[in-house]
DNA sequence: TTAAATTTTTAGTTAAGTCTAAAAAATTAT
DNA sequence: ATAATTTTTTAGACTTAACTAAAAATTTAA
């Protein structure tokens, strides 16, 4: 159908389209590391095929059409990564990779197989929502711990970063999704906070802090 | 490593060199169903990458380097057949096709876990041998069932044709791989054979037995 | 509101992998 | 042994997806 290369630029205005009306040639650029010469060439050609839509010197934005081809490759990339964990015992730092290069294999039914095989789940090893066949995923609200008024209990559910380093980071200070986080104190000249996470303390900076996110409990 | 093109040609040659000192270019053409002149381009470069030997207007051979990389890749392809039959529920007639993409994932690791998760398995969902870790593959004693001896049973160990027009013949007639075949009558006019299948009488071409390989009971 | 800086596009190359058509080599038949 | 046929290679072209360098448009700053 669509060629990877193509797949991977329809990827990436999909992440950074967020709230924008229109992406940057140089924002997709720098997300794909490739020069913003090379992403116009790519968006004409997303135009002609009706997967994308560009305004020259202006940007680019998915039509219906790309962004239902983004969502299918974003479900399978998270698919993969939840068996890779799941099934193979990957840890969550190291799925990221392969599952950049399984998202691109082309069959409708392996993927709506592996679905039923790990029980249609709802989230990836990093929390993010999978889209269920239909395309449809779970909105959580959920805000970054930087946010989150002092003494309130929550829970971690999601994370802004899914870096091999920041997971370590994480895995090194045992936080997890659905771990407990209470801030119990942040200081007015950084804004780092104190912590505790499923009771145990710990100090991070603002820059984690909002690389987290959290649900409120109860 | 090396790119999708480069693996499908050393397959090829892999698949071709049974017995022969030399493969020639025009064999390789037909099985990719590419032309010739696209062919030689490629052995110059897998030469170039000693990958394979090259000798002009002779043939080709893999070199001990592309051997070793093809018993990799027929490693992939035959564990992911058997991870889609034995964990997803697909056909036998189904696999192949998905399996020539997926054996182009490049990771060692996915690999080695998916050999243990299938429980480091020796025969794919068509009887070929899997190659473990080291390249290390069982050579199984196999005839095809139009060289079995009259009334001797035999169990069907492998195919010699694994498209999806010959699986569905076997699916038809309930044969698969362990059934007990004995030839209990060969016409001398056109070699074809009166058989007793899992105790099911049914009459089969030559050509048909031909691609059947059986392993002699007791 | 003009000038400077930044962003984006255009123009021209390159590399991989394919193709067709023509030339060269090898094989087979007379 | 020569001719005809088949196989293989070469030469040149095309497509996709990159790149660099220069030009054009837009944005920011003076
Ligand atoms: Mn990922
Ligand atoms: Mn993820
Ligand atoms: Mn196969
Ligand atoms: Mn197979």
């Amino acid at each position: 159908m669509h060629s990877v290369s193509e797949e991977n630029y329809i990827k990436a205005i999909y992440h950074l389209q967020k709230g924008k009306e229109l992406v940057a040639t140089n924002d997709i650029a720098a997300r794909m590391d490739t020069k913003a010469s090379s992403v116009t060439d790519m968006l004409k050609k997303l135009a002609d095929k009706n997967l994308a839509q560009y305004v020259p010197y202006k940007g680019s934005r998915l039509t219906e059409d790309g962004f239902k081809c983004a969502i299918q490759i974003i479900r399978k990339h998270r698919l993969w990564e939840l068996f890779l964990v799941e099934k193979l015992n990957f840890n969550w730092d190291e799925v990221h990779e392969i599952a950049e290069q399984l998202e691109h294999i082309q069959s409708q039914k392996l993927i709506n197989q592996l679905d039923a095989y790990l029980g249609f789940p709802k989230h990836d090893p990093h929390g993010d929502p999978i889209p269920d066949s239909n395309g449809v995923m779970e909105h959580l609200e959920q805000i970054p711990l930087s946010q989150l008024a002092l003494n309130k209990n929550s829970r971690l559910t999601g994370i802004r970063d899914s870096s091999t380093e920041f997971l370590q980071y994480l895995d090194k200070h045992h936080i997890k999704l659905g771990s407990v986080l209470k801030v119990v104190d942040r200081e007015v000249f950084d804004l780092s906070c104190s912590l505790m996470a499923d009771d145990k303390e710990l100090h991070i900076s603002k820059q984690i802090a909002d690389k987290l996110l959290v649900k409120t409990e109860g």
